[in-house]
DNA sequence: CATCTATATAGATAATTGTCTATGTTTTTA
DNA sequence: TAAAAACATAGACAATTATCTATATAGATG
């Protein structure tokens, strides 16, 4: 993952009310009226969050009926999570080797 | 913490540059001139991501001269690191057990 | 078929953000 | 002390975003 892919989806993972809706999700399968009892924001607020949410992947949908259904993409975001704490790591192959150290060599 | 304090680490995370100097200073300490020859921006640029970074914690920096060194604060990238995971699986005590799942019962 | 239920789309707006140029500040050095 | 080196601050601007109201769509039900 390039880190503007990586960042593409932290971004959308970045809000406030969208964390609470991952975390909503993270026991199960809920529907949109389900979530948007636990806001104060309007419904195609929260059309619009999941809108975001399903199109970088991190929460699919299917249709049951008139509701969506909306669950975790466990995988990708377990993938996410895990090239954020690489990234912070000592880790190796690093970027950090490629560095010239001019000015700070001291 | 709670999800506006977690939302806004990731929000200052959640830009590929800065996801990039994250990455260069993930082995070590380095100047920001060092930072800046990774990057096409300009060093006021460079000096306003490093603001946001410094400001939210996930960066510690310290005076040497006139120079100033940057290094990751891998205390807290760990633990925003883990609280995001941590928000992704089915853990408990977790927000999903206050739900009432009035209309997605089946 | 008409209506209701559940959700999505359209368009508008205020706030935030990433970038720039220009300038200021601070420390070292000639 | 004057200049250079390294970085920060100020102010501007275009792009993005989170929200709203109003309206549309699609499936269930009487």
């Amino acid at each position: 993952m390039t880190y503007k892919e990586l960042s593409s989806k932290l971004k959308i993972m970045a809000d406030p009310s969208r964390l609470e809706i991952l975390d909503l999700l993270s026991c199960g399968e809920l529907c949109a009226y389900d979530l948007l009892e636990h806001f104060s924001f309007s419904q195609p607020t929260l059309s619009h969050h999941m809108k975001s949410l399903v199109e970088k992947r991190l929460v699919l949908s299917r249709k049951d009926g008139t509701k969506t259904m909306y669950r975790l993409n466990h995988a990708l975001i377990t993938d996410v999570t895990g090239q954020l704490s690489l990234l912070g790591s000592n880790h190796s192959p690093c970027i950090c080797e490629q560095i010239q150290k001019g000015t700070c060599e001291s």
